[in-house]
DNA sequence: ATAATTGCAAAGTCTTTGCAGTTTG
DNA sequence: CAAACTGCAAAGACTTTGCAATTAT
């Protein structure tokens, strides 16, 4: 119960000038449980407020700000409505793969976009930004059985 | 007053079994008139409003809902908290390059990505959907003049 | 002590929905 | 005429903001 990942997101709000607190710890022990879940706001909400209850939505938003300035977290706009936020692992950019279908995200390689990355700046003089990509499609998983008409667990790994 | 790229969209409405309005002519004749523009729901609105004051918002909600299930126009999320509808033209589907300076959008080609795809395809089991990535990025403008601190027009193009 | 952070409540933006009246084909 | 569509009003999801009370350093 003293999970070196979670103190060292904390220590990394210390050195920036922020302040530990009770709130702020158990949002970090929700993102680190959830580990490469993609979780909401609403989630993270949601699970901190079983162990307490007066823990308030706009606290999240506001730690989750502060993290992401830090660079600790990263917020990924994956659907309309629904930002998501994850921690980032040391260097470790990634871009995401998200299932149409099923709404897994799978985590790609950030150099996945070196090539495009090149092409697009010959093409269009548009300088790819590492790292920032979400593109959509199928998953392995749903590809296979696409004929079938089974009950499509949309959204899976982040909703309620 | 007649222009053919309105009536070709109205007549698939037509042919999809819609119903011709006049508050659906006039949100396609703001999306024509604002051709390569990158509009919101509330853009349109704000357009058709001028000419019609007792225009209302669900009413563009449904309509683009509709023409987005024909195929005709269709959502994207560039930025979180605000989708962006635009015309399909025919067949040419294209991806996005978004400035995160200015907010300049640049509609690449389809094709783009076919060599990713294969690489996606192959490393992850993916299968890429087609035309529908949305790039972040720094664009040739932004990218000549990055030291100086210009008032940047963000959000240019859809922006009240 | 004092500056940061929280809970709370209120508001803001974008989008959806139910319904009764109106309009299209 | 019947089905489709509209305006309106209300609500819903997600996020932001102001403020007074609380808490970390």
């Amino acid at each position: 119960m003293r999970d070196p990942k979670v103190e060292q997101v904390l220590d990394r709000l210390r050195e920036g000038g922020g302040r530990l607190t009770r709130a702020r710890r158990q949002i970090v022990e929700a993102m680190v449980a959830g580990d490469h879940r993609h979780l909401t706001a609403g989630d993270i909400v949601e699970i901190v407020r079983r162990r307490d209850p007066d823990f308030h939505e706009s606290t999240v938003y506001r730690t989750l700000e502060r993290l992401a300035e830090l660079g600790v977290v990263r917020p990924v706009q994956l659907t309309p409505g629904a930002t998501v936020f994850h921690l980032v692992e040391g260097p470790h950019l990634h871009h995401h793969l998200l299932c149409d279908r099923c709404g897994t995200v799978i985590e790609a390689s950030d150099d996945l976009l070196d090539a495009l990355a090149v092409e697009v700046g010959r093409t269009y003089g548009f300088a790819l930004q590492s790292a920032a990509a979400t593109l959509h499609g199928v998953c392995s998983a749903c590809h296979e059985h696409h004929e079938h008409d089974h009950s499509h667990d949309h959204g899976a790994g982040h909703r309620h």
